[in-house]
DNA sequence: TGCATTTATTTGTATGTACAAACAATTTTA
DNA sequence: TAAAATTGTTTGTACATACAAATAAATGCA
């Protein structure tokens, strides 16, 4: 992956969105054997975490907009992993025991996820960068 | 923008994704006046600091897809910013009267980008996350 | 010289995400 | 307590991007 050269290199806006194209790629690898894309496979993990959790809840973890959310829980109602219980004018989601099933799974794939990219990164400079990461995002 | 609680922050996929959506939406900010999203106001910097440019080469400078690329060109030449020579299998890539003219505005955007970003998260972390983030998609 | 391979670009199609508006339910307030 | 404001969710629509396949041109090889 060489860019070096990109006159870009030095935009923060660029880098992040190389990288981000980069590691969504990886962790989708990741996840590919599941038959989930990272997102869905996070939004399955947070459900199963928490039973009845609801949708503003998910979208401020996965630090998505809600209407996101709302287009990801469709999907995963419709492949029968999650589903849907409205009550007034909150939504509680909850997973099926199909969805139940995939957890460890993911789990798994989500810990290779994390060694496949720290092996080579270097652990240290992996934690590092993800919590300067974390730390822009927050400021910004 | 707090996210400090979700239990994915400690995922590098989460996080570059967090800021890429972040650092995109400052940017088409910072652009937007010109009428532009970033990635064409890129596209445009490129051509027309390099008329005659090809779209592999562009691809390459914006690490994007080149069928990507062919989007963002057909989409500059239906606003008339640029135009494409076809020779043979290759295609040119040129800037109009119009697309010129943007550029002072461009660099000026592109400007007040860096330095509104970097006022908040601070020069020396600004320009180092960038790099540690140009290291990590290098190595990726 | 003609066929096979590679290279450059485009096209068809799909995905992830967002914004703005719509809706529906709840809470506040006057 | 009725109207107004707020909140939670969904819908319509649009955009950026990618992958795989198609096309077309150039190159290498036998």
């Amino acid at each position: 992956m060489e860019q070096k050269d990109s006159k870009f290199c030095n935009c923060l806006y660029y880098s992040a969105n190389a990288l981000s194209r980069i590691m969504t790629k990886i962790s989708d690898d990741a996840f590919a054997s599941i038959g989930l894309s990272s997102s869905y496979a996070f939004l399955l993990m947070i459900v199963n975490d928490h039973p009845g959790v609801q949708p503003t809840e998910i979208s401020q973890q996965m630090q998505l907009t809600p209407s996101t959310v709302t287009r990801l829980i469709e999907k995963m109602e419709h492949r029968k992993y999650l589903e849907r219980k409205t009550n007034g004018r909150t939504t509680e989601v909850y997973p099926t025991v199909d969805g139940e099933k995939l957890q460890p799974k993911i789990k798994k794939a989500w810990a290779n996820l994390y060694h496949s990219y720290s092996t080579v990164l270097g652990k240290d400079f992996s934690k590092r960068l993800t919590e300067d990461i974390n730390l822009a995002t927050q400021k910004l």
